[in-house]
Formats: structure tokens, C-alpha cells, sequence
DNA sequence: GACAGGGTCGGAAGCGGTTCCAATGCTGCA
DNA sequence: TGCAGCATTGGAACCGCTTCCGACCCTGTC
């Protein structure tokens, strides 16, 4: 912007900012040039001199749950209204989960960072504060950052009660590994509102019941097979995510198991593949839960006054996958 | 990094850049103060003295269709590798379009862009140019940039002809309105194979089969119920895409029709929500398209030589939506 | 021994904004 | 009429990096 308008620089600056100290003549006439010549101020250079990048980042296990894409949904909802631009960035190893906070979630690039389902390290957190990124985290917690998250324990025993309830004593469980380091400390924490339920009533939970491995619908095709193959087989499954259930059903399928005359099926998330696969599910908020952690991370950053709604509490979508089972 | 080292801002930088000028100890000692402080420089500063941003920006009709999802997929298994940063701009309003091009597509924010589903007008293409930031695009064309595409009319024959296999004489179509401005010329070229393969066979397309309207699950049901209040309803129906056969899906399922028995169903795209519902489709390769076109514009970037292989061509996917017709 | 020329290196300039401070012009009041 | 004080404005300094140019040191050559 060349000081065509017969002003100087500061004052440009000040009409692109709205800045006050500017006599409303002036602000006009400088806007009229502005438009004339189709200007556009530099974000790289204003965000140098800023010392902000009006960037915010998405830190996430990204495209292999179709659960992430949904919470990206809400995310999305509220950073495209917002300020600030949106960058991303995928984490599905080891390397890249390092990469994501040694080098992108800096503060000359990122103002702050949303984090999804991935487990935070005190000492990460530590290094995250010092640089001054801030942070929230979405699905997962750490005690010195906001977070959102949902009743895991509870949709745990949600789905165990309605398996309870069409009368089955003998339930699976399949869900994630523990403490992998793009864990989902949300797959034991279902597994707990289960035993919980279960112990409630009375009833066992041997450990050949409880499968753990890497999330994806294959692995879960896989241990279900095993507990199919087991000499008294589960009469009921719980998954610890619908993708999971997917696996089950799988295994199932091949095993020319009927679901749900012979086994029962339930999932957890409720995401768009469950309701075409017509498998009853907990649902979780995923889309609010998105929307919550952006509101929160704008507030965090002072950009927002607006409060973070509570978000809907989780429940039943029954479906076609649980059957009664009289034994 | 302070010249803590001992040596000038240009040694560092040259270090730091690889260029070559240094002697190798100096070099070795500037790389050990580097590490000893932890000191990262400054990609708000580099954009700036650079003029590049190392950023690439994806343009899309984002959340609303799972098939962009994928395509994504296929974009961040290639950026995630290069040195760029992956940035995100989603569109669903004539708005959010139009602030795609002429706030987001812009050099001081990205070093090229990869539309997504868009169709551009010359005149944007034009402002792309001038302003100097590359593109490509993906599903869609235009004359003057790179694109990649599928044969989406032979992709539309296929189907026809697999209809007409099953005996089907009276098919009908559902797709996206024609010339919406985030259209999908692809739904029209879908059409067009179809209408190609039935008039061969010397069969009618009436215009009340043809129904096209807005994209979505939902658009499609309603559409579909029409088609099957007609007096003569089609035996089957093909879908401009996945989404919108679970449309067709749900308003059989609302009737009472019988799918395959009194109806068939053919999509387009193959999304996992296919699988799930055991939709009969037209595969179409997705992720691959994503891929492509982030190699596409790492290439036009100057920052790869990779050749871009070429895509999978279209075929069919037989699951369960699809019967025999014998009228 | 003087000098040309290559290898290294230091640091100023420049990228394009924001912001702070000083300068200017007016207004109102004593 | 003189001056304090506010509104407005211009522009230097700065953000942290890259790059270009000039300076310096060494070597080899005549």
C-alpha cells in the first residue's frame, strides 16, 4: 500500500485495525484507497510484527477414526467464524507425535493447539507453557490444561446395563491397548463402567473376555474371531468404539455367527457408519465435543467472552445389533 | 539464538539452511550451541524474509461429504512428508467461497492451494495467477491449471450397464442440482454415461427420472420418495454418489420397498459408509485423487520431481443393493 | 616478496507490518 | 494574546530471518 492515500504508514495501519486516533475523513479516504487498489496486508508480516501467527493448530490421531473427523467438524464450526486460521496436523507415529510438538506446535507458528485423543506428558505440557502455546485438549485430560471430555466410566456401564438387561451373562469386551502412546486412556475407562456393572450384578469377568489391541477394524476382526473361537463363547460384545464394532461384526459375518440371534453387538461414538451398519451404540457429543474444545481454546486466548456449554451427556442409540438372549 | 557461538547472523543461517560458505568446524560448532539451546528459528520471520510461507491451503466443501474426507487422506500422506504446513479452509457458504479465494488463496498466507470440488471461474483462476499462487485441483477442471479427475462417465456407464445386466429397464437418477456454485460437474458427467449406455440399448430416460437437487443424505430421500410415488416407479436407481444412495436406501426403507428385491441401488464413490451398508457402488479412487494432486502441486511447486502416477481407473463394487429384474 | 584469487565470514539492508513517540494544528480559556 | 491540552498524524524502530556485499585471511604463483 503504497502511501497513495497521502498518508503515512502508521495511519494506514490504523484503518486496516480499527484502530481509534483517526479523524473519520482520514479513515475514509484511506479505506477508498484501499479498495481502489485492492489491498491486502500481509499476514506473514503482520504476524511477525504481532509476534502472534492468528493460527490455530489440530493436533490428532487424524484420519484413521472417523470419530476425529466429526470432532474436526465442530472444530471447524467455530474456528471459521473466528479470526484465526486453521492448520493441521496428523499423528499416526511415533515420529510424527514428536514432530507435532517439537515443531509445530510453536508459537511461530500456532498461537494455541487443540489436542485430540493423544495422552499429554507432563514434561510436554511444561515445554508447551514455556514457549507460550497454549493449549486444550480434547478427549483426554491433564490437570493443568482445559479439557473436554465425556462420561466414559458412565457410557460403560450404559452399554453393559442394556446388554444386562436383554439378558446376557456372559460379555466380551474389545477396545484399545493401554497406555499406547496415541492412547485413549477412554477404552479402559469404558471397560471399568463394565466391570463396575457387571461386578454390580454378581457377575464374572474373566480375563479371557477382555481383549485389548491396536484400534482399527481389523485388529477388532481379529480378537473377536479368538473369542468366538473360545470353547463357551461370549454371548454379548462390547466394543469400545463403533469402528471396533465394525471389526466384531466382521468376525461374526465370517464366522456365520448371527448378530443378534446368536451374539449381540454394541459400539461406542455413534458415528455415521453406525447407523448404516445398524449397530446399536453409546453416543457420544463428538461434533459439540469439537466445537467445546475450539470455544475453549478461544477463550483461553482471550478471544472470547462466550461460554463453553456443557456438553450433552452421553446415551443409548439402540439399533439392530442386541438381541435378547434367555439362557 | 544469540551469536552466543561467536559468529555472525549469517553463519547461522547458513548453518542452518545447509547452504554452502561454511567451513566445516565452524559449522559443527554453531550446530552444537544450536542444540545446547534448544534454538528453533522463527517460521513467522523466515515466511516473511522468504515470501514464502512453506504452507499449503486445501479448499474445500469439507465436512459435509465423507468422499472429501478420504481425499484428504490421500493429500496429508503426501504433505506430511514435504516441508510444508497443511492449512485448512472449509466452504459451505457462497460466503465462506468467496473468502476462499480472496482471503485464504493468497501468498502472504499460502504457497499454492488445492481446490477441492470447486468448480473456478475463469476470473478467480486469473486473481490466482496474478497473485502468484499456484493451484491444482482435484475432482474438477479447468483449463488452465492441473488437475486430476476420474472418468466419471465411464463411471456412470458402468453402473447403467450393471443395471441393465440385471435386468432393469426402467432406471432412474438422483444427483446434485447442475451448476451450483460448489458443484460437481462430476454428477452431470455421471448422468451423461448413464443416459449414454441407455439409449444404446435403445431405452427411454424420462425426464421425471431424472431428479437432481441438493447434495446430501437427506435431499436424496426426499427425492427418492418421489421418484417411488410415481405411477410407474423405476426398479432401480443410481446415485451420483454413496451419500446420497443411503438417501435412496433410507426413503425405500420409509416404503416399505424391498432393496434388492422390489428396488436397486447403485452409488458412486465407495466411501466406508458403503461397506457398511452393504451398498452395490461404483469405486472411484479417493484417496489416490488426494494424493495425486498434493504431488501434482509439490511438482508445480518446483519441490518434487515425482512423477504422478497415474489413478486407478473406476470400477464396480457388487454388494447387496443390487437384484435381478425380470420384467 | 608482492599480488591474484578462492574460501570464510560479519553484518547491513530488506521483507511488510505495528507501535510508540514526537510534531503539528486547533480549540478553549485565562 | 498566550498557552495548555487534545486530536491527529508521520515515521523511526523493531519483529527475526535471508541474502548480498565487502572484508579478511591464506595459499599459490611469478
Amino acid at each position: 500500500m503504497a502511501e497513495r492515500a497521502g498518508v503515512g504508514v502508521g495511519t494506514v495501519s490504523r484503518v486496516l485495525n480499527d484502530s481509534p486516533g483517526v479523524a473519520r475523513a482520514t479513515r475514509e479516504r484511506v479505506r477508498a484507497v484501499v479498495d481502489e487498489l485492492g489491498y491486502r496486508p500481509s499476514a506473514a508480516a503482520r504476524r511477525l510484527s504481532l509476534g502472534r501467527t492468528m493460527t490455530l493448530g489440530v493436533v490428532a490421531p487424524f484420519f484413521t477414526r472417523p470419530s476425529v473427523v466429526e470432532r474436526l467438524r465442530g472444530i471447524d464450526d467455530v474456528i471459521g467464524d473466528s479470526h484465526y486460521d486453521l492448520m493441521l496436523f496428523n499423528v499416526e507415529t511415533p515420529e510424527q507425535r514428536a514432530a507435532a510438538l517439537t515443531r509445530f506446535a510453536r508459537p511461530d507458528r500456532v498461537d494455541g493447539v487443540i489436542v485430540i485423543s493423544l495422552p499429554l506428558a507432563d514434561a510436554e505440557v511444561r515445554a508447551l507453557g514455556r514457549d507460550g502455546v497454549r493449549a486444550v485438549v480434547v478427549d483426554g485430560a491433564h490437570r493443568s490444561l482445559p479439557h473436554v471430555t465425556i462420561d466414559d466410566v458412565e457410557g460403560g456401564r450404559l452399554a453393559t446395563r442394556h446388554l444386562l438387561e436383554a439378558g446376557h451373562r456372559r460379555v466380551a469386551f474389545v477396545g484399545d491397548r493401554e497406555g499406547n502412546p496415541f492412547g485413549f486412556g477412554s477404552s479402559q475407562r469404558r471397560l471399568q463402567g463394565m466391570s463396575e456393572v457387571l461386578s454390580e450384578a454378581g457377575l464374572e469377568l474373566p480375563g479371557e473376555l477382555i481383549c485389548r489391541g491396536p484400534h482399527g477394524r481389523a485388529p477388532a476382526h481379529a480378537m473377536a474371531a479368538e473369542l468366538l473361537a473360545l470353547a463357551t463363547p461370549p454371548t454379548a460384545i462390547f466394543a469400545a468404539s463403533d469402528v471396533q464394532a465394525l471389526g466384531v461384526l466382521d468376525a461374526a459375518a465370517e464366522d456365520g455367527v448371527a448378530v443378534p440371534g446368536a451374539l449381540s453387538v454394541i459400539g461406542f461414538d455413534d458415528v455415521d457408519l453406525a447407523g448404516a451398519a445398524g449397530l446399536t451404540t453409546v453416543r457420544q457429543p463428538l461434533r459439540e465435543s469439537g466445537r467445546a474444545g475450539a470455544r475453549l481454546l478461544l477463550s483461553v486466548l482471550g478471544d472470547e467472552l462466550a461460554t463453553v456449554a456443557a456438553l450433552p451427556a452421553v446415551h443409548l442409540v439402540c439399533r439392530r445389533t442386541v438381541g435378547r438372549h434367555d439362557g
